[in-house]
DNA sequence: CTGAAAGCGCTTACAG
DNA sequence: CTGAAAGCGCTTACAG
């Protein structure tokens, strides 16, 4: 049912050959032929199908970008950032969500299996060294985002120094007892910031308690959720010392961190982390991190990466800033 | 470089159609020749190239969501309800962003045309019935999600019912002057919220005061953003006549207005659109729109029109409901 | 400027 | 249970 290259040529009494010419912007094509062959395809509804050209021509001509499902509004920044580099080129951008439950690498190598695009972006997935080692067997464009690694083109934040810069300003203040509101203990940001957090601690000579290391019950997106910041903070407002500050290690968190101060009718200076679109309207003083930007400058490894596998690997760590609003005033 | 089917086939001393076989869990294989190659297979880095695939057997196994660039917090919750109902089926899902600047009906059919999945999942593009119309003709399986036609299957909200819901909600309270804070005021789920703004007052019999009706400057995402909630508010609180209430059409918004009345020391009743997972926390009244589970019965319509082509279209429409917290109770 | 033909990497009746 | 072969809808040297 649906038209092919020869419908197509057959209506316009043409070859194969010159109708592929004419969507392929070959400029070999008489204007006269490629504008009948134009208006055929337009009313037959016809397009060169992708996967006939993708095998034919060994180029996809799109590139895709693979994503754990749990993070959404971080995403949306480093959408925008990928999808304004490609808005010149000719490539099409897919998205793909990794399930975490069900073995990230795996889901990451069958797609390169599959060779579903000319490039990947890998975002936020904190597959290990040796995991992405493997990958490079299949020696295709591969782009790290919010990660870090010597065998591929990453773009990453640096945790550890956000975590630094968030403790360090609440230790500046006058702050002691400062909580780490975390996510999910084992997950790799929580574990890069919580070495940040120890390391203010040392300069101030504060021993760490491992019982200011707190989060949630609701494990669902790594405890990166609302819910879980409202959880660990009703357990941090019945702990027995009282507490001076929070570094909580994301802003979603930090929105249900300050619900549960205000059911409670307690405040405690809180810095968070992100900067979301909504941390600005809320008032969140929080460690921002460049994502447009980050979106951007990922794509484009990518892009020269396909067009030359040989280049040397880009490596960009970005120190996130601390911005102050309320949360933290007081 | 990548490795073929013949590689395999001759690597495992078999003829390609068992090496397919394998790969497309046909049980017609000798349970040690599957194992051969499935271990030769992984030694090799070898799975069956997807644009092949399609190719040959006309089947993708994949669908196709298509979605604006804008819509974000909202799409989470869609994207979580598709998961969910693909986790058990062998189905890819991709994703693809319509740029609304760059006419959404020639994206959406070029991607039709195109082929790239088995059928297409059209979640908040609002196409007009006649753009519709045109699809039917590639026979393609397609969706709606948050549109309402007779031409396909579709999940929608009934926006008026929601508009006319809050706003009465507000009236009943003793309320008369009441802005609608809205975004583009072009957008068709802006224009349906308003029709039923108007069927509440015209219930009360006010008339309906143009100068009510008020938006941000900021444009993008149709002015769904925190920035242009902000900004209209700003408005509102310059207003010579006191307001009483507002009914915001989206939480984002809300966002913004809220603090825009918290910068100028006003405090207004809201009731506002959506219920993301934030405003719960943040105390909004809102109209919630149960978006995970739309995301389910679109998905679950999707691919029961895949298996049945000739099925009988499915239309719901999902009532709104109200859910009152603090930011209009005072 | 155009066409004939080989080939991309698979699947799938068909035959055995 | 397995193989030989046709075919999916394109692209792209090659030749003219």
């Amino acid at each position: 049912m649906p038209k092919t290259i020869y419908d197509i040529a057959n209506a316009a009494g043409v070859s194969i050959a010159t109708v592929s010419r004419v969507f392929n912007s070959s400029n070999s094509v008489k204007e006269t032929t490629r504008e009948k062959i134009l208006k055929i395809a337009d009313e037959m509804g016809y397009h060169p199908q992708a996967y006939a050209q993708g095998l034919a021509s060994k180029k996809k001509n799109s590139i895709m970008l693979l994503v754990p499902v749990m993070s959404n509004y971080f995403f949306t920044e480093i959408l925008r950032g990928t999808q304004d580099i490609l808005t010149d080129e000719n490539i099409e951008l897919t998205i793909l969500n990794i399930n975490q439950e069900k073995g990230v690498f795996r889901q990451v190598e069958q797609v390169i299996k599959r060779q579903w695009a000319d490039g990947y972006l890998l975002v936020s997935l904190h597959l290990s060294q040796q995991e992405l080692q493997k990958l490079k067997r299949y020696k295709v464009p591969i782009s790290l985002l919010d990660d870090h690694s010597t065998h591929f083109d990453s773009v990453s934040f640096n945790n550890e120094q956000g975590g630094y810069t968030a403790t360090k300003y609440l230790l500046n203040k006058g702050h002691k007892q400062i909580v780490l509101l975390s996510g999910r203990k084992e997950s790799i940001p929580n574990k890069e910031r919580l070495k940040g957090y120890l390391k203010a601690l040392g300069e101030y000579k504060i021993p760490f308690d491992e019982n200011l290391h707190i989060t949630g019950d609701s494990m669902d997106r790594d405890g990166f959720t609302e819910k879980n910041g409202y959880e660990a903070m009703s357990k941090i407002l019945k702990l027995e010392k009282p507490v001076d500050a929070i570094f909580c290690t994301s802003d979603i968190k930090a929105v249900g961190a300050l619900k549960a101060m205000d059911d409670f009718g307690k405040k405690i200076p809180l810095i968070s982390y992100d900067n979301l679109s909504i941390s600005e309207y809320i008032g969140l003083s929080t460690i921002f991190q460049p994502m447009y930007k980050m979106g951007c400058q990922a794509t484009r490894h990518l892009l020269n990466r396909i067009d030359n596998p040989e280049m040397i690997i880009c490596d960009h760590i970005h120190n996130p800033e601390l911005i102050i609003r309320k949360s933290s005033e007081f």
